[in-house]
RNA sequence: AGUCCCGUAGCUCAGCUGGUUAGAGCGCUACACUGAUAAUGUAGAGGUCGGCGGUUCAAGUCCGCCCGGGACUACCA
């Protein structure tokens, strides 16, 4: 390119704290995003920039972040850069505020995933470990195993510009981390809030364990199944309590009740009514045996058992009673095997009608039938009454050998039996012989399964240890209520909600690779240790090697199966052995606040400055993951939030808008999408695409184009400056020019970089990411790029250095250097390129790197309302122009004479004034005519307006906006004479003034009009003799430069110039003669009559001439 | 089943405490500019603001119900 100078690219020679200086801005022939992320990057390593933003600050200005661990045992994914940009980008921008922001990182090493991967590769199960394989042998492979793509992980991270510290990480499975893990156990424990119960839980017959809920929730869990459900008929007992309900003595009263899982009907004790539902009882026959029986159930669901086609006949209903009069009526066992009934809370009373509030008609008959050992409602709802249960289903999930001839038989296939018989099917078949089924019906509902078996969850009792977190629901309710959430909804709706009815926490879990829960027992339970501490755990050995002539020492490693050795000693000497189970994982990362720093034994006073946090980010679905634990942790041990503020971003989705996955194979790789676009380009397109929390419909297309707009033209205006900044040797050296003395427009753009200061600034200090890169986005596009550098541009190439162009460098300085660090939070390379880039020629700032520098900060004195819209009114009109020339299909390059400009109020005169010349040049037209109503060309109209009449004249709004629509020119004129306005509708009459009303101009009759809000422009279409041949003018010197770049000419050289005669041409260079040789820097412009050698040019209006044009000397 | 988010032009998204002509970018079409040119500008077409009902003088915006997409949670007999 003919004007662009090679300049050899000097090598980064800024050092760290300090810079020294290049001597030119460097030019780069294409934007190349990812090759200029692996040099900042390779700066960054260099000069330790990372440590140095993190040191340079105070430490007692902190802004304290948390990192949520990840597990490095699966492979980072796109959506993790999502997440770690939003935690980066609020780091840096607290770091460039001037806070101290540490950021270390951590690992998440224990849990399911790490378990099932090693089980997976050896080809075991569960059941193997202890046996095929030792504990030892196992949890080594789990060790070995969590930190398989610790170096992609590690990679993303460099890579993706996340700073956060890796080289000193918490890992979870460190004994450090656990003995803070077990201290926060012990406060937990010693304030009561733990205890051991014997629940229903999600359990796997066929793998033999309990699940936790994540678990259950893994993709496909819950699944459609046809399952045989019963309506069973339980014959009510007549006695005192029951006899209102016997007309008489031969009536056979009993109650129904549904179940989808029949197989518990055997374990059945209870029966639950709501206290408040209404029921009634129908009689009826027998639809299997044709008996007559009376009915009981739900008022609201007879239609859904009677009346129906098939259904029993309704002979008579009784009037209703609500389930309050029910409760305690007895009935008989239903299948009784003559198991007796096990003890519940000590209670083993049976067979009796009890209420609970869980109770609904939405299905079944509004009565629940109730088995204590398999579901948890039922159990908790026999315990309140004092009654007993029956658990004749075992572990294995088949019955027991007590229940006759159901005995011995799984309650599912768990065994994958090719014969198998559905047991539920033989239990109906039963109740229908013996006049004990209502209905018998298959059933189609969602169950969930073992994701590793495939077979269905039951319900089962189990013991588990439990924290009482539904004790401390109203601290932590109370606590949410401070804490920042982004989106605000997700802190009331999802996470407060849940908080509102929060369950007890089970903390077991049967497994081998975690932290193992501290707690020991003597066999029978009577005497518990928690241990808070290896110390303590050291005192308790040797306590009890004392007492028991043990020769135990603490563990190396505190996991399994080391751990499990360890026996302690009661306090009347009894062994005591430690509770087997681990603790869920979620306990582990919620603990990192005080395990990160293995507080409190160590690190006192950096746990102190380091909670609670100001502020951590994770995806939505962490709410009741780590988001949870962080809360209920620090609730019951500190009586603290944990964390300030919270950001939950959205998923990212594929473009169609899918959920990704492996199995789609719509995964976007990560590594991929930066090495193509680079990490800039994908963290700007994020954020900017949609609101974090909002899913991201993640589109490679758009964030190309994304990235072609906003780094694309923000390097074209960086080139631009270079490009010509290099010419003139600009340094900044010079004394900064008064902002009074800059011209018009670049007070503009000082002014809009100012407000862009300010509403970023808020915007990122609210966690606003989105609207600030818009924002930026927006300043930099329409703003600077289109406008300013478009209308600059002769500025910075005309002539020699006068303070104009000094003033157009240095504004145009100001400008990249400022946006850059507005940007360096989202997009820290670029910025830090673009920064560096400047900086590095002009010294003028201390920092070696952007993140080394303040954020800017507001210049209020530098903001001019006034001018912003000044300069949106030239931009307004300049467009209206332009559409009028368009629509007259008069090319830009042709000047017209003048624009007809409708004012209304002398202000918009004098705005407009101010950019006037802006507006001539931006347009081609030599002046502009102002046209006020006195000229009486104008046609004007009223306009309600409606926000302030709306108020007042409420329901005669509609009629006060035809009145005023049409009042007449006359009428107008009156009102803005007299400064008011009588508006009366029927009898009443308001008075309005100028300020209830809008006047605009709408039309210059006879005249080319285009109209945007309350701008009306009319152009002057005549071309004179004179303005055609200035048009032609300008033509010539247009394709004369053209000649000059097409010839590799320097910008620099003179040249000499032959035209063959042409009467308009002539006439052009009669008049404009010295305009063309000023433009085309030609020393010579002759007319000659024939120029067979020349070149053909085309001009407008389809004339052409020959042309030639030489260099007359060369000027390097 | 509950809770929450989203549903505005072909695509991606704005639209503040309700105010009358619903915006931008891309894409498409046409054109201009040509000393930022693998850049830039202008114009045009394109919308039942998911649907129905309500509140209001006025609803994309507030309320209710429904439909669709998504997430999380769950002890649905």
């Amino acid at each position: 390119m003919w004007w662009s100078f090679s300049v050899s690219l000097a090598p980064i020679l800024a050092e760290a704290g300090k810079t020294k200086l290049t001597s030119m801005y460097k030019e780069y022939k294409n934007l190349n995003l990812p090759e200029i992320e692996e040099e900042v990057l390779r700066f960054w390593e260099a000069h330790r920039v990372f440590e140095q933003s993190v040191e340079q600050r105070s430490e007692s200005d902190r802004f304290v972040f948390y990192e949520g661990p990840p597990s490095a045992n699966g492979k980072p994914g796109i959506h993790h850069v999502m997440a770690r940009t939003i935690k980066d980008l609020v780091c840096r921008f607290q770091t460039m505020k001037g806070k101290r922001v540490a950021r270390k990182g951590g690992w998440d090493t224990h849990g399911l995933p790490v378990e099932l991967s090693v089980e997976k590769e050896l080809g075991i199960t569960k059941e193997d470990i202890g046996k095929k394989i030792s504990v030892a042998e196992y949890n080594q492979r789990c060790r070995e195993t969590v930190m398989r793509y610790k170096a992609e992980w590690d990679e993303l991270t460099r890579r993706m510009g996340y700073w956060v510290d890796l080289e000193h990480p918490y890992i979870t499975y460190e004994n450090d981390y656990i003995e803070s893990v077990w201290w926060l156990l012990r406060q937990i424990y010693d304030k009561g809030l733990m205890y051991k119960g014997y629940t229903i839980q999600p359990y796997s017959p066929a793998a033999g364990t309990g699940l936790s809920s994540h678990e259950l929730n893994m993709p496909g869990c819950y699944r459609e199944v046809k399952d045989t459900t019963v309506v069973a008929m339980f014959k009510v007992r007549r006695d005192e309590r029951s006899d209102w309900l016997f007309d008489d003595d031969s009536e056979d009263v009993r109650i129904l009740a549904w179940t989808t899982t029949p197989w518990t009907l055997p374990s059945n004790t209870a029966l639950t009514v709501g206290p408040d539902i209404q029921y009634v009882k129908v009689k009826t026959t027998n639809p299997y045996t044709g008996e007559p029986v009376s009915v009981i159930l739900a008022q609201d669901l007879v239609d859904r058992w009677f009346g129906q086609k098939h259904s029993p006949e309704i002979l008579s209903m009784s009037a209703p009673f609500p389930g309050s009069a029910l409760e305690g009526i007895r009935y008989e066992q239903l299948l009784d095997f003559g198991n007796p009934i096990e003890p519940l809370d000590g209670a083993t009373d049976a067979f009796r009608v009890i209420t609970g509030d869980f109770v609904t008609t939405e299905d079944g008959t509004g009565i629940v039938h109730t088995a204590p050992s398999f579901g948890a409602d039922d159990r908790k709802a026999a315990k309140q009454h004092g009654i007993g249960t029956l658990t004749l289903v075992d572990a294995q999930g088949k019955f027991k050998d007590t229940v006759g001839e159901f005995s011995g038989r799984y309650v599912k296939n768990y065994t994958d039996d090719p014969n198998y018989q559905d047991v539920d099917v033989d239990i109906a078949v039963r109740l229908k012989k013996e006049g004990k089924a209502f209905n018998v019906a298959k059933y189609v509902h969602n169950y969930p399964h073992c994701w590793r078996t495939d077979k269905p969850v039951l319900y089962y009792p189990l013991d588990s240890w439990f924290i009482k977190t539904s004790a401390v629901r109203d601290r932590m309710v109370e606590l949410n209520k401070t804490i920042k959430w982004k989106p605000a909804s997700t802190g009331e709706g999802r996470f407060g909600k849940w908080l509102e009815n929060i369950q007890d926490w089970n903390l077991s879990r049967s497994r081998y690779w975690g932290i193992p829960l501290p707690i020991w027992r003597t066999e029978d339970g009577t005497e518990e240790k928690c241990i808070g501490s290896v110390a303590e755990l050291r005192e308790e050995i040797e306590k009890a090697n004392a007492a028991l002539g043990l020769d135990q020492q603490v563990p190396d490693d505190l996991h399994r199966p080391w751990i499990d050795e360890v026996v302690l000693v009661s306090s009347d000497g009894k062994p005591m052995r430690r509770e087997t189970d681990l603790i869920d994982v979620w306990f582990d990362s919620g603990s990192m606040p005080a395990a990160q720093w293995h507080y409190p034994f160590e690190n006192q006073e950096k746990f102190r400055q380091n909670f609670p946090a100001d502020f951590i980010a994770e995806g939505v679905d962490q709410t009741r993951g780590w988001f949870y634990t962080l809360h209920a942790i620090a609730t019951m041990v500190f009586d603290s939030v944990a964390y300030k503020s919270v950001v939950s971003n959205g998923l990212v989705l594929d473009k169609e808008g899918r959920k990704m996955s492996k199995r789609l194979g719509n995964a976007v790789d990560p590594f991929d999408t930066i090495a193509r676009f680079g990490a800039d380009a994908t963290r700007w397109y994020m954020i900017s695409a949609s609101q974090p929390w909002d899913n991201l419909k993640f589109d490679l297309e758009a964030l190309e184009e994304n990235s072609r707009r906003f780094f694309g033209r923000l390097f074209n205006t960086y080139s631009f400056f270079a490009l010509y900044a290099n010419i003139d040797g600009f340094k900044y050296e010079q004394d900064e020019v008064p902002l009074e003395r800059r011209t018009e427009i670049d007070r503009w753009i000082i002014s809009l970089l100012n407000t862009l200061v300010q509403q970023v600034d808020a915007d990122m200090a609210d966690y606003e990411m989105t609207a600030a890169t818009r924002r930026i986005q927006t300043f930099v596009d329409e703003h600077l790029s289109n406008w300013y550098v478009r209308l600059s541009r002769r500025r910075f190439w005309r002539g020699e250095m006068t303070e104009d162009k000094l003033a157009a460098y240095q504004t145009l300085y100001t400008c990249l250097v400022t946006v850059s660090k507005l940007m360096a939070p989202v997009a820290p390379f670029f910025a830090d390129w673009l920064y560096r880039n400047l900086n590095g020629v002009t010294g003028r700032e201390p920092h070696a790197s952007v993140h080394l520098a303040d954020f800017p900060a507001v210049d209020e004195a530098a903001i001019d309302r006034a001018l912003e819209q000044r300069m949106d009114y030239a931009q307004r009109i300049s467009s209206l122009v332009l559409s009028l020339r368009k629509r007259q299909k008069i090319r830009v390059r042709q000047p017209l004479q003048k624009v007809l400009l409708p004012v209304l109020d002398d202000s918009f005169r004098a705005q407009v004034e101010g950019v006037k010349d802006l507006i001539l040049a931006e347009v081609n037209v030599k002046e502009i005519e102002y046209v006020t109503d006195t000229s009486g060309v104008i046609k004007k109209k009223a306009k309600p307006n409606f926000k302030t009449l709306g108020r007042r004249l409420g329901k005669h709004m509609k009629q006060a906006a035809q009145i005023i629509g049409n009042l007449s020119q006359e009428e107008i004129n009156r009102i803005e004479r007299e400064g008011r306005f009588e508006l009366k509708i029927d009898d009443q009459t308001w008075e309005l003034t100028l300020d209830d009303l809008d006047i605009v101009t709408e039309d210059i009759p006879g005249w080319l009009v285009a109209t945007d809000g309350l701008i009306t422009v009319a152009l002057d279409v005549t071309i004179t003799d004179e303005l055609r041949a200035e048009g032609y003018a300008r033509d010539l010197v247009n394709r004369i430069q053209n000649l000059r770049k097409s010839r590799d000419y320097n910008v620099t050289d003179r040249i000499a110039i032959r035209l063959e005669r042409h009467p308009e041409v002539e006439k052009a260079v009669q008049q404009f003669g010295d305009y063309i040789r000023t433009e085309t820097l030609a020393d010579r412009l002759e007319l000659v009559d024939h120029l067979p050698e020349g070149e053909t040019i085309e001009l407008a209006d389809g004339i052409s001439v020959r042309i030639e044009v030489e260099r007359v000397a060369e000027k390097v």
